[in-house]
RNA sequence: UCCUCGGUAGCUCAAUUGGCAGAGCGGGUGGCUGUUAACCACUAGGUUGCAGGUUCGAGUCCUGCCCGAGGAGCCA
């Protein structure tokens, strides 16, 4: 008998197939029985029905546990009855391994509790949905760049230094040296974007801060493009045409998944070029006669990020940062010199922040000047200096924070639940 | 690091002013011919986070500690 998955079920319409997985839950009504399987791909109901005689299906049924592994024989059979419209009329069961005492039940548990049972968790519609939504997300990003002539550029994840030299880095050994989790691939992708062009990196960073909210995970995902020649209008260009073709390949290829999340899609089908676009300062003047007491000078704490997305629906690039709120290679801004040439922006409904960048400093000496002043190792830039030295260019990219993102488009509460293992304050298990 | 809240059965929670520690789910047993987190009946299940204190009596009040959650700052 041929071993497909549930979810090319259809085309086994009355045809007799066999199912690997799961025992996702079961229910019984006298002569007749239904089993719930899952197999990683979806779920479907099995049936098991015997009027004459007691079969010996119904032995192993009581037998069976939530999560048992199994394997299930039988033909396939439209019905509107079934979850899915499709069961699985049960012809042979074979046990795999009974699951005793499986921790998640199908009634409510608490966040604790699942986080101790991640593992487990993950097995569950709401985390698989998210997940299936996360792989759909990293693909769709890979494909942008890529369609667009990038180049995929690896960096490094032990560095010899801080890269930006602001955030609490993690130290590990390296032999004889210390060495430290990366927490950007930037400085290197300016290298890289010297050498090809176009290149983006994709992959973990981990920020060594003790930051306990719903936005903040230890170790987190992010895409990095970095193009040489580009100006910042260039890169704020690049940053809406991604978000718009990840919103919509989610749209098209994660409908089921979204319906699981009960996620109202609405507000992501306005999720269209151009988006509103305002200054810092322009910024900063309405949410203060929205009563938020933040000052020049400060960054916007997540209540005014909040506050500022919902004068829109959509997402909004805030640019043109007071410099001394920002990273030291941020080009200022010829005309307001106290001002950077940044981009933040940040997604729709209140979820914050998903891309940071701007245009980098490309004068030797102006670089040279900044790594002083924010009294950084000369020694650890030498490399990063080269590159001013030898052909520099204006150049601009920027970071997006997948989890984040993932976030939004789920509108789940919480990040945690955007990747399959979240490092969080606290929490390294499992 | 700081602020706030919490910790009672495997899980989710209840327990009035300090007065016999309970329910639902899950487990077990039995029942039910179409269930949708199925349902019905019965049943087992407890060091009330830890240590001390007040009291005739503490899940409840006090002190210290541990663990967890929410938020702030920082940031994606």
């Amino acid at each position: 008998m041929k071993w497909v998955y549930i979810e090319e079920i259809s085309e086994y319409q009355d045809q007799d197939i066999e199912l690997r997985g799961w025992l996702f839950n079961k229910r019984s009504g006298g002569k007749i029985r239904f089993l719930l399987v899952r197999d990683g791909t979806g779920i479907i109901q099995g049936t098991i029905f015997n009027p004459q005689e007691e079969s010996p299906l119904f032995k192993q049924f009581d037998e069976l546990t939530q999560e048992s592994s199994l394997i299930v024989r039988g033909k396939v059979k439209e019905d509107k009855r079934a979850p899915g419209g499709y069961e699985l009329e049960i012809k042979e069961i074979e046990i795999i391994q009974i699951a005793k005492d499986y921790p998640i039940t199908p009634k409510s548990h608490g966040v604790p509790f699942l986080m101790e049972h991640r593992h487990l968790w993950l097995r569950s519609q709401k985390q698989h949905a998210i997940l299936q939504i996360r792989a759909e997300l990293i693909k769709a990003i890979r494909d942008f760049f890529d369609g667009r002539g990038f180049r995929l550029m690896d960096t490094p994840i032990l560095t010899p230094s801080a890269c930006e030299g602001t955030t609490t880095l993690f130290e590990t050994e390296y032999f004889d040296q210390k060495a430290y989790l990366s927490q950007s691939g930037q400085l290197y992708n300016e290298a890289t974007a010297a050498a090809f062009g176009k290149v983006y990196c994709f992959g973990p960073t981990f920020r060594a801060e003790k930051s306990k909210t719903r936005r903040h995970l230890i170790e987190f995902w992010m895409v990095e493009p970095e193009v040489a020649f580009a100006l910042l209008d260039d890169i704020i260009k690049l940053g809406e045409d991604l978000v718009v073709f990840i919103v919509e390949r989610v749209l098209e290829e994660r409908k089921k998944e979204l319906d699981i999340l009960e996620r109202d899609t609405k507000p992501l089908e306005k999720v269209k070029k151009p988006f509103p676009r305002l200054t810092y300062e322009e910024a900063l003047q309405k949410i203060k006669k929205k009563g938020s007491k933040m000052e020049w000078g400060d960054d916007f704490g997540a209540p005014d990020e909040t506050m500022i997305s919902e004068f829109f629906d959509k997402p909004v690039n805030i640019t043109h940062f007071p410099l001394s709120a920002k990273a030291f290679y941020m080009e200022p801004d010829p005309k307001r010199p106290d001002l950077a040439l940044c981009v933040d922006m940040l997604a729709s409904e209140g979820y914050g922040e998903i891309i940071g960048g701007g245009q980098r400093i490309h004068d030797l000496s102006l670089l040279e000047k900044r790594i002083k002043e924010h009294q950084l190792p000369k020694e650890a830039y030498k490399w990063y200096l080269d590159l001013r030295k030898y052909g520099s260019t204006p150049h601009s990219g920027f970071g997006l924070g997948i989890e984040r993102t993932l976030s939004w488009l789920c509108k789940i509460k919480h990040i945690r639940e955007t990747i399959p293992f979240p490092r969080l304050l606290y929490r390294i298990y499992p």
